[in-house]
DNA sequence: TTGAAAGCGGTACCAT
DNA sequence: ATGGTACCGCTTTCAA
């Protein structure tokens, strides 16, 4: 297994096998119309040079290629890890390359570039700027949570109601919730009705909530509601607002597993059992989940189904099929152990 | 369907300044022979038609490029997601674009590609399949725990110190290990001489745990060293089987958070109070070890921190430098609530 | 200081 | 079934 310095080239293998550069190019590219025994020919010259193509020149001259590039913010964050290992793996499986791009807000760079020598971008939340950016892709673009001309969202409302019926049959009826909606500001006032409103997880979850108790024939009670921005820190204080009160709620429905956390410690700090005298639900089924103790009752998001699912459309795409949009994800329920009967 | 935004290339800037396409690319790429007046007018041109180079076309005719690539295992392992993380603020800083790519162990792609298109790749904890490939990429590489031309390394011996110097430290005597090193069957039987050994990070911290108990004067009971695997359960079990020893320890240093947690766990199954009445140490600092309760006393290693050095490096040998290879990062103790005195 | 020519490594199109 | 030609968008080399 020597390592060639010097690349080789189309034409290499072309004179190797003694037929013309476009030969061994229907070959790679397995047009039908090469006798079978040209074709081992050339087959045999690109194993003995151990010739690989250069999608470099391929995507340049109008060809073909097999990539899919995803755009992410910081990677370091388990919701987008995870979309992104689900992605990967079924871009495996269809034999497709993978490659990733962190969006940080303030980058210059210039993408388009791997959008370009790809044939479809995959965009996890995507932001404003994002969102800019990826209507002049040329290419097809598929996104998880987050505005494109595919979009791949989670039923956030239902898994809202999901975690609310649980506390809810567990007997609970002082229900604090907290949100993340301080995490966006500037969706913070988009009207009722908008599009964008319709689509913000936060305030999916929130809906959830509401309309829960609504249907359980409970009041709202402002009180009980908190915002933090999906740290663990304003879970924390989100939580020691609610215990403060007079009448502190029983469970608390908290729309982010790194906030739910918080505010289960911060529970734990106002000396309260967890879940004895106080249940806690969370939302994402982040691996964090499983590191607490008691174990995070939790809705789950099909993170990695949805990064697959996002790969086979673009697939699809690339493919020149039209494939439909799938319906909101279901989420579920995933009961631990920190939610008791009142 | 494709939006069909017709491209703008170099020659029509050209064509709009009056200049030959040469005398643009001259502007773009900052070769100082270009009368004021003219490169003004390039420059107004490019403005003016939006124009945006082709990096493929660059990179194809040999021009250069601001590309770092990074190849690693799973994105969704916390480890090279901190990494990358690292790399891709420093990337940001020196203005190169960072391309990440996942290396699954039975993956055909062809990476070489990305490699080909940047100046330099960072592969993090390579296999031995990584390793191969790294040697025909024609690029410089730089690796963080893995061997390269380049390999950034944790002191994992020194960071295995200060972890038995805190428990030592607390009075303990009867201290238990966790390694690692079920998880790499094909290292474990490697003689210790061989620089393979030397770098193995699991071999390094038994090293460190042997010989902090050898300077202390204690004796090595072989019953406390059990493997795991770096996952969560391995940790339990093993822990287990600690925890049942007819005199158990009552210290434990395991070399991975995520078995540690485990550890903690286990512990506290057993009716166990941590720290009362065991104390943990992990390794690695990941996100997970705050999400514990009691939080995980443990071993940070510097992992954004090497994910920017390897960048810096890349960057420095891109540039034609050779820069010095750093020392062993070194790592520090971070104590939080899982260690007492004994 | 500027530009013409010749590729980089492929592919599309159209002859043969 | 095969191969010639043009060209993708840019950069290098070398003349002018």
């Amino acid at each position: 297994m020597l390592h060639e310095r010097a690349t080789i080239t189309l034409n290499d293998v072309a004179q190797r096998a003694g037929v013309s550069p476009m030969t061994v190019s229907n070959v790679i590219n397995g047009k039908g119309n090469v006798r079978p025994a040209t074709r081992q020919r050339v087959l045999t010259a690109i194993a003995e040079t151990g010739y690989r193509v250069n999608p470099l020149a391929r995507s340049l001259a109008g060809g073909h290629n097999r990539i899919i590039s995803v755009f992410t913010p910081q990677l370091n964050r388990p919701y987008a890890a995870e979309v992104v290992q689900g992605a990967g793996e079924a871009a495996e499986r269809l034999n497709y390359d993978l490659v990733v791009m962190m969006l940080s807000p303030n980058s210059t760079s210039d993408f388009s570039m791997m959008a370009r020598l790809s044939v479809g971008a995959l965009l996890i939340q995507p932001s404003r700027q994002t969102q800019q950016f990826s209507t002049d892709l040329p290419t097809h673009v598929v996104s998880v949570d987050g505005p494109s001309a595919h979009p791949l969202v989670v039923d956030n409302y239902g898994g809202a109601c999901l975690a609310m019926n649980h506390l809810l049959s567990l007997g609970h009826t002082e229900i604090g919730f907290i949100s993340g909606l301080e995490a966006e500001p500037d969706v913070k006032d988009v009207p009722q009705g908008s599009d964008l409103y319709e689509r913000n997880d936060a305030h999916e979850r929130f809906r959830g909530y509401r309309e829960s108790l609504a249907l359980a024939g409970l009041p709202q009670n402002a009180a009980y509601v908190q915002h933090g921005n999906f740290t663990k820190e304003s879970g924390e204080q989100a939580a020691q607002a609610l215990l403060r009160l007079p009448v502190p709620p029983t469970a608390l429905f908290v729309s982010g597993d790194a906030m739910a956390l918080g505010a289960l410690h911060a529970a734990q700090d106002f000396g309260l059992r967890v879940p004895g005298e106080l249940s806690v639900v969370g939302f994402d089924d982040l691996p964090m989940a499983t590191a607490s103790r008691p174990g995070l009752t939790t809705v789950r998001q099909p993170l990695l189904h949805m990064g697959a699912v996002a790969v086979q459309m673009l697939a699809a795409l690339a493919a020149g099929e039209e494939p439909l949009l799938p319906a909101p994800f279901p989420t579920q329920l995933i009961v631990r152990e920190s939610t008791a009967r009142r």
